[in-house]
DNA sequence: TTAATTAGGACTAAAATAGTCCTAATTGGA
DNA sequence: TCCAATTAGGACTATTTTAGTCCTAATTAA
């Protein structure tokens, strides 16, 4: 599977609950009530978002968090740079790396276009797209915008 | 990072080089040679191919592997789901299966969007292209075709 | 001053991944 | 017929990554 990590899943998830909150702080232990996501998760989950400037945090007595931005501008592509590092589908897609097989790799380059595809795939979706289930990506229509489960196309 | 594991990265380049063999047999040890991967995992990564359909094999004495299509009729996608299973950018993006926090999860199933869009494009990119470097998908555009590094815009 | 809260980081446990190796089966050729 | 070359299958180990927890310090409202 190509996938997020669970934490990058959770971050989403964190992000559109802040988001549902407007303005008002929310204290980690109330968004972890929210999200059902144990309190010390949640909590390195907002460090993270708070690290990656997604976030504001309030410290002390009646402290918590809310969005920096608005929920429409905050892409899928931010919260994945967040909590993995730059984006990037395949190890030998960056520059700097000296992948010993590089002198006699066919497919390499290839990789960075795809990775380019991929994210700029993921940077028009928003995180208020994501809460109200209403991203819909002109590469979906091939599949008639029927909602498919990717799943059950492999056995 | 969104990232294939390293086994799909080799199988592609394995995949290019059987490719460039046309239609003659290819033995582990040529490939391992060829691709600079070491024999033990070239092997392994035959046998997942094998097993996938994409590849056919010969034992014995000049045995050895080769394509069952054209380079130009496997997909990215299909090596994907050769090495890693059906691809899925998030674990929560099955139908099947019961997170826990199903019920008050806020974005759970955008995300099977994302991954049929996602699914989309990697269907559209074949060996060949990865051979050729010549892919070029449409949201590539909007980086006016320049080949960008992706680990440059995030520090 | 105290209670509630975030910051930072260390640490452990669990899971996934990569890589190697062994034995069996198959096949061409000497 | 036997040997060498080859793939098949799977077990195994080591490494790396990821998830999750916990402790201590800093901050702030009441």
């Amino acid at each position: 599977m190509i996938k997020i990590s669970k934490l990058t899943d959770y971050g989403t998830v964190v992000l559109a609950e802040l988001a549902s909150h407007q303005h008002a702080l929310a204290s980690a232990s109330e968004l972890s009530n929210l999200s059902g996501i144990n309190l010390p998760t949640v909590s390195k989950i907002l460090k993270i978002l708070n690290k990656a400037n997604l976030i504001d945090s309030v410290r002390g007595a009646n402290g918590g968090y809310k969005l920096l931005r608005k929920a429409s501008e905050i892409s899928a592509a931010d919260v994945i740079d967040a909590f993995e590092g730059p984006l990037s589908i395949t190890a030998c897609s960056s520059a700097k790396q000296n992948c010993k097989h590089e002198p006699q790799c066919l497919v390499g380059p290839a990789w960075q276009n795809i990775n380019a595809s991929i994210r700029s795939l993921l940077e028009d979706i928003t995180i208020l797209d994501l809460q109200n289930n209403n991203y819909q990506h002109s590469a979906v229509t091939k599949f008639a915008g029927m909602p498919i489960n990717i799943e059950t196309k492999v056995q």
